[in-house]
DNA sequence: GCCAACGTTGGC
DNA sequence: GCCAACGTTGGC
């Protein structure tokens, strides 16, 4: 049974195009710091799993490209990295905190941004778009894949 | 930069 | 266990 995700990244930090250039077309998911976000990809994410690229926090936030899980959860090594802001002091590396996986790009789409996500009626109950919403990782359900990937996506 | 919404922390 | 204070997310 395919599941499905969307998975934020800032661009700033990693965009569609530098997953796409990195080896393998794949990164880690590094700096999830959220335990539902965290437990999803523990819990339920399965390697194959279907993912939606998301571009947030930039000037035109939205769905950017097509991924795939790529691992299965790991520990994510900069939580105990002092100098990255993702730190966390209080993770001990027998019982770490944090986890992530690894996603490797598959393309580029079109940039589909947030209000043509909010204009289709198809998506209204789309968890990304709840209002109040921050969760860097959702559920997609496959009706919703499907209406992305097929209609939006052509 | 603003601010709504939400998660986490910590005192009690 | 409650809940106020605080920090973060993320769109605008």
């Amino acid at each position: 049974m395919a599941q499905y995700w969307l998975m934020k990244s800032e661009p700033d930090e990693c965009s569609i195009d530098d997953a796409l250039a990195a080896p393998g077309h794949t990164v880690p998911w590094t700096g999830v710091r959220n335990y539902q976000a965290r437990n999803f990809m523990r819990d339920t994410m399965r390697v194959g799993d279907g993912v939606l690229f998301y571009h947030s926090s930039c000037p035109e936030p939205g769905i950017a490209g097509l991924a795939r899980v790529a691992s299965t959860a790991y520990p994510d090594p900069t939580q105990f990295d002092a100098a990255s802001p993702y730190f966390d002091g209080a993770s001990k590396a027998e019982a770490p905190r944090w986890l992530l996986v690894d996603v490797q790009a598959l393309r580029k789409t079109r940039l589909i941004g947030l209000p043509e996500l909010r204009a289709d009626p198809a998506l209204a109950d789309m968890l990304l778009l709840k209002r109040g919403n921050r969760l860097s990782i959702t559920p997609v359900s496959p009706a919703h894949w499907r209406h992305i990937t097929e209609r939006l996506m052509g």
